[in-house]
RNA sequence: GCCGGUGUAGCUCAAUGGCUAGAGCACUUGACUGUGGAUCAAGGGGUUAUGGGUUCAAGUCCCGUCGCCGGUACCA
């Protein structure tokens, strides 16, 4: 008989208890947080229509997952929760507004699979929709802080406004069709450096493999005055949207944009956030055509090279492709993927491979009910207690799976304890903690290492105690 | 997509074109039938990613494919 040969698509993966485990962790602080804004869950079908998936544009087509249904409908998967979100408020006109929603969704794209990039990804999503209000950027932001604060990280929010860039444009009298592409080229600023973005605005490069990259042809003059806005000093915000003001003083329209930014500043200020860690940048265009205001970015200052791990923006005209009116939305998009590689490297999430406090090992067969009352006890007050079930049940091989499951606290129980309304609770995090010199097997097993009696009646008092420690 | 590197046991890696492809860790079993550590002993594990070619002889050299890593491009 042939054997399957067990592989997986190229740019998704398996996650294992212990990333799963850490995953979950994440998801769950970022819900709390969303919820004690206000923000209020949804969810929506994997699946869409293909031409619901292609509503901002054919040129999304490439990277996203189509197929045809067995009676014949062309359908496809989802590449973010954004369309989907569009799709809703369409559709549910009767929805309060503002309103505020999060959703946490896999996602799908054929993108070229990098680290902590994949092909099937789990975004979270916050947004707002049906308000102008910048307090709605402003909470956003603050509901991405506080996620951050609770995960551990170190971290940067770089905070920027489309409508500056569109200024530019302006500013450096530049062709109104060529900003997209330009914003594309500033936005590698961070990464690259300035002298790069210089060359790729005129007249392009080679990069260190050799490949030529087209530059935008732009003319001394324009490049100089945009080398200008990306180097305005900005040591803390004010500074930054002081010295822009002056900068811009004479483009038509350029307030808005800076009142904007500044009006989010003020919000953030009164909150006493230190200056370092949301900060004004200019650079900032994030990739997508369609934010119309406040966009931003968050990267982890010690994992920088995961990329940005938090996105957002306004994105005022994008609900009206649907609704057919204009709707503003502004939101942001956690990359979960990313963030999970992150902290794990940055050792800020727990990867353990089991979820259990407790093990309740098997000593005598035939008292399985008796055990099972045991583990009841302790599940009852809440313990996340698991029985034995395993083939092989001596203590020792009970003992070793619990090891490796990691899991902090067994429960022995047998003749000698039933006999007695007694238990042997065991502490098995001892023995790693600390080096324990026992030399000889017998003496070993005689010193029952981080093991304690208790009645029955104190079990689940002890094992609480024990937990704590 | 393009450029470069790389692929040997579950993991980390050895092996001048030449004898039966090795080691450490991990794993299994026993010393030890109510105790996970340490120690000792034994054991299992490989189509050298894959398909072709050169050669008396290929893990080793050449070509294709696939995967992985890095850079670059793209990213609604």
């Amino acid at each position: 008989m042939g054997i399957v040969e067990p592989k997986i698509l190229r740019g998704f993966r398996d996650l294992l208890p212990t990333d799963m485990i850490a995953l979950e962790k994440i998801i769950s602080v970022i819900k709390d947080v969303c919820e004690s804004y206000g923000f209020i869950p949804t969810s929506t079908p994997a699946i869409e229509y293909k031409n619901i998936l292609l509503a901002y544009g054919e040129e999304t087509s490439k990277e996203v997952y189509f197929f045809e249904e067995p009676d014949g409908n062309m359908v496809g998967l989802r590449y973010d929760l954004t369309v989907p979100l569009s799709r809703v408020i369409a559709q549910y006109k009767n929805l309060p507004k503002p309103f505020k929603r999060y959703q946490v969704s896999t996602v799908w794209r054929y993108d070229k699979p990098n680290p902590g990039r994949f092909r099937e990804f789990i975004q979270f999503d916050i947004d707002a929709v049906g308000t102008s209000s910048i307090s709605a950027d402003s909470e956003i932001i603050l509901a991405i802080y506080d996620c951050l604060e609770r995960l551990g990280p170190s971290f940067i929010i770089r905070l920027n406004n489309r409508k500056i860039l569109n200024s530019l444009i302006v500013f450096a009298g530049i062709e109104p069709n060529m900003a997209r592409s330009v914003f594309r080229v500033i936005d590698k600023l961070e990464k690259q450096g300035i002298e790069v973005v210089k060359q790729e605005l005129g007249p392009g490069r080679v990069d260190i493999s050799g490949d030529k990259i087209k530059g935008l042809g732009l003319n001394e003059v324009q490049i100089k005055k945009i080398e200008e806005f990306l180097s305005l000093p900005k040591n803390t915000c004010s500074e930054a949207i002081d010295s822009l003001k002056e900068l811009f003083k004479s483009v038509k329209g350029a307030e808005e944009g800076i009142d904007e930014i500044k009006e989010i500043h003020d919000h953030l200020d009164c909150l006493s956030i230190p200056d370092g860690k949301i900060i004004i940048d200019f650079s900032i265009a994030r990739g997508l055509d369609y934010y119309t205001g406040p966009v931003f970015e968050v990267v982890l200052t010690d994992a920088k090279e995961y990329g940005s791990v938090v996105g957002g923006g306004r994105f005022d005209e994008l609900i009206g492709y649907f609704t057919g009116e204009n709707t503003p939305a502004t939101g942001a998009s956690v990359g979960i993927d990313r963030l999970l590689e992150a902290l794990k490297k940055l050792k800020l999430v727990k990867t353990k491979p089991s979820t259990a406090d407790v093990i309740i090992t098997i000593m005598v067969k035939d008292k399985l009910g008796e055990y099972q009352k045991i583990a009841k006890k302790i599940r009852d007050a809440g313990i996340k207690t698991e029985l034995y079930v395993g083939e092989k049940t001596s203590i020792k091989e009970q003992l070793k799976y619990a090891d490796k499951q990691d899991i902090p606290v067994a429960v022995i129980v047998g003749e000698d304890e039933f006999t007695r309304n007694e238990a042997s609770i065991k502490d098995l995090r001892v023995i790693k903690k600390q080096k324990i010199e026992i030399g000889e097997r017998e003496a070993y097993l005689k010193e029952r290492i981080g093991q304690k009696k208790v009645p029955m009646g104190n079990l689940v008092e002890e094992i609480k105690l024990m937990l704590k420690k």
